[in-house]
DNA sequence: CGGCGGGATGATACCAGGTCTCATCCGCCG
DNA sequence: CGGCGGATGAGACCTGGTATCATCCCGCCG
């Protein structure tokens, strides 16, 4: 198995990011790294801010879109549109492109490596004669944990 | 060449599709559609809206919004997440799964076909272990024509 | 022709995500 | 300690979209 990243690994990442930036790890930033890193999924603004609440009551709204945009300018979070149409953010890795594959049901979120979709890329805008200067794939579905579950209780409906 | 679709056969297909599907063609819907089919990029929903003043100045926000809704459930038009974070929609082909190319300049876009995609998409799941339901692919960068005037009309700062 | 019922419409209130403003605050430096 | 720029919180504001509701329109039936 891999070195299996804890969340506390991930907080530290990210506030090293700030400060290899230039931004001041402020009590709220920290707060913000740590709420970040300790899901495993996508989590939309609004969730972040009432988890944030509950450790500092006073932790204002715009405080905590400004340290959302701020990470997503470092690339350490990266904002996902849900097919639902609502915004969401993930933590990911920052040096690397790579893009995101969701769980529907509970939110957990993997990367995924770019691989072979460069060159698709590529070769789209050839034939089309465009200059491409980025993508966006995003793929959802459902994780084997909710898939197995969803077997062993099958909601009303299912088996008649 | 290709028989080179014009807005009007755009326009004729958005209100077949209505009319298959058992919703009325009704003379805002017509008008919409006939919007939709006149833009040959992506357009946002106050966009749209404004064009439809134009014509029949009682038309109501809430009506472009459900003819909009309608099309999208039809698959005749799409929604699309701008790489801003702004939502935009884009008329486009309901027969076939495919996606699209837009070019950040001028808001043009092409239809692009899924192509080995959708091979990679299976396999990624296969992968992560996820039952992938969805996949959202879109590609943003400048066409041929906005490149050539780019390159004709070098903005300040460009050649020192 | 007159009445009916359901879908379509417009005005408007409302909501959520996000941004802006501004006065205050804080941490860092000298 | 004093000063300064960046960070912060409160709250107004903006925008995209939805919900509500009374009205309207259209096709249909008697
Ligand atoms: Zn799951
Ligand atoms: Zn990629
Ligand atoms: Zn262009
Ligand atoms: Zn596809």
């Amino acid at each position: 198995m891999r070195p299996s990243i804890t969340a506390d690994d991930s907080t530290k990442r990210i506030i090293r990011a700030l400060e290899r930036a230039g931004y001041q790890a402020t009590p709220n930033r920290r707060l913000v790294a740590r709420l970040v890193a300790s899901t495993g999924g996508h989590f939309t603004a609004a969730e972040l801010l009432e988890r944030g609440r509950q450790e500092r009551v006073n932790i204002g709204r715009a405080t905590i879109f400004r340290a959302l945009d701020l990470l997503a300018s470092l690339r350490v979070v990266e904002r996902l549109d849900l097919p639902t149409g609502a915004h969401a953010y993930v933590l990911c890795d920052p040096d690397e492109h790579h893009h995101h594959l969701v769980c529907s049901t509970c939110g957990h979120s993997v990367d995924v490596a770019d691989g072979e979709l460069a060159r698709l890329v590529d070769e789209i805008g050839r034939r089309a004669g465009y200059r491409i200067d980025a993508h966006r794939l995003e793929l959802f579905g459902m994780c084997s944990a909710c898939a197995s579950e969803q077997a062993a209780v099958p909601g009303p409906g299912s088996p008649a």
